[in-house]
DNA sequence: CTGAAAGCGCTTACAG
DNA sequence: CTGAAAGCGCTTACAG
């Protein structure tokens, strides 16, 4: 509804100032310029196409792109599962490219025809997601959680189904159980880690640092992992891998090694989508619905974009989903080869 | 560089006739409106935001969307590769759901701002391409090749890769060699199934119908595979599986009924990705590489772009890439076990 | 750096 | 069903 010119009334400045401010034109004072943003995403500006108002979401990656992931693939199947009927198409967008040299975020979204996005981000990039909610332009964050009044997130909390899997293995007799982290710390496998903290020390077992591997989120990291066990002394006899990746490429190096799965060693792995069915045996894993992350994250766009004036600035949305522990084939008693 | 006002002079008609066609406006005449989208696609008229030519590259599903696929993620990631330095975005798009009532499709994509689509298609949806191609819009087809004389598309060839790959089968000293194809006929499949016949007949070993065996594209459908073999008698000893998560379904339901890959049965599966390195053994396959369909697939289209006029509507664009065949540990001579 | 006014490209009553 | 003319929303010389 708001148009240019409501803009420049709500302003007090003209229709032409508003419309440079809007296109970055550089002759327009920084102080206007940063009201101008401000009070278009306040009153949900949209952009047009002809006389047609604009109906883009943006799948929008803050740092390195990954699209090909099962993660975002998943994502991003949730999110057009929700946007289709509404009439919105999905945009996907490589941020750091798509800049222009004195662009604001609000001005890229807008010169996109873009309405509103999910942000796709990691722990290097959370300073552009601070940014772009700062701005007021309606967005969602995935894939990472961090603690910014202004940032909403749809977040999926691992912590309980880890606390399960980590459970699971100490129920089986499992006295020497290691956990397998990304390279690069984030909120997700922190939670992870805390889980496996915790219910080591609630079942008084000990807690050793040494037990705590970094392996990169890949397949090779996977084989990394299992040489580094296979080194170790007391040799951990289960291991939560809390990458998926990983976990299928440590299931495939710990059977050219001849290691029989459960038997010579246990594995809990960590799912986004169904990579746990992929390998034999099916990985007993902790399970994130990705799907349904990408399906909350449009929904909350959409609630965002119901809303404007003070409440666009004040509302913020946060949804932790659940994950679900599922066991499968690659978990046992220590020693106690599969069928 | 086409405007409205240019096509109305081209076609001696008014701006306002020119514009009720393009936006379906139901008092234009059918014959009128016809040919307004035909000159819109021949002299290549760009949809605006405001003043500035939308920059927008489909993504679209003639049919059922499959957007988490491997394949398509492949397919993306490849398109992306190509489309940001040049300042194009890319929009997915389900054609079935976005289109309205008495549209077409160039009018669809003119009101998402679409410059030009990648199609996405399979047997049951060859019309909606060739009507595309009939309206003249800029648009090419992929995963799927049919020969109308208007329809651009690019081809990843599977016949020389599966050639390869039944020839390695039988020089391994297979005899006995079977197929597993997806229920649904499609032109890639039908290439594998020839290649199967060739190589088999070239040795003078016997074609047998009952070796053609067909299993839904899932891994599902590679254990029901798995026991359909089981059952047979003679047995093959090899199988040459053409979908990739057949091949994956069919390694893991083997392990399970404790048979030794390659020892009792060679399998070489279809990749579209890199799902081959995540099981074990390790899959030898024949490669399509998506992403590099994707990336030719968009450097047609910004060829395509470039041409106007009668060219539009002569130029073809056919490519044909080359799968490649790999070796690795799920095949070996029959009754060989793996080291 | 800003505004009033002209301009752009497209769309839409209005008249036929 | 079509066109001439007015209108819309935004942008852009022009003047200060």
């Amino acid at each position: 509804m708001a148009s240019v010119r409501e803009i420049a009334r709500q302003l007090g400045i003209s229709a032409a100032t508003v419309s440079r401010a809007m296109n970055n034109h550089p002759l327009v004072a920084e102080e206007v310029r940063q009201r101008v943003i401000l009070a278009m995403n306040r009153s949900r500006y949209v952009p047009t196409v002809g006389r047609r108002e604009t109906m883009n979401i943006a799948f929008a990656y803050t740092g390195e792109a990954s699209i090909g992931s099962p993660f975002d693939a998943a994502l991003m199947q949730g999110m057009s599962d929700r946007m289709e009927q509404c009439g919105f198409d999905l945009m996907v967008l490589d941020l750091r490219r798509a800049m222009l040299p004195r662009e604001n975020y609000t001005q890229l979204f807008l010169r996109k025809g873009i309405r509103a996005a999910v942000l796709r981000t990691t722990a290097a990039t959370t300073g552009i997601c601070r940014e772009i909610a700062a701005e007021g332009f309606p967005a969602v964050v995935v894939g990472y959680h961090f603690d910014d009044p202004e940032v909403n997130y749809i977040y999926s909390n691992s912590y309980s189904g880890s606390c399960e899997a980590i459970t699971h293995l100490v129920d089986l007799g499992h006295t020497h159980i290691a956990i397998s982290l990304h390279v690069v710390e984030d909120s997700d496998h922190t939670d992870r880690l805390n889980a496996w903290r915790h219910v080591l020390k609630q079942h008084k077992l000990p807690v050793l640092d040494k037990f705590i591997i970094r392996a990169p989120a890949t397949l090779d990291g996977g084989a990394q992992l299992i040489r580094r066990i296979a080194a170790m002394s007391p040799r951990p006899t289960a291991v939560y891998i809390t990458d998926p990746l990983v976990a299928v490429g440590a299931i495939s190096e710990a059977r050219q090694m001849n290691w029989n799965i459960p038997g010579d060693i246990s594995i809990v792995g960590f799912d986004d989508s169904d990579i746990r069915f992929m390998v034999y045996p099916k990985l007993t894993a902790v399970c994130q619905d990705a799907r349904a992350v990408g399906q909350e994250a449009f929904d909350t766009l959409n609630r965002l974009l119901n809303i404007s004036g003070e409440d666009a600035k004040t509302t913020v949305f946060r949804r932790t989903l659940a994950t679900h522990f599922e066991v499968n084939g690659s978990t046992a008693s220590p020693g106690k080869a599969s069928l």
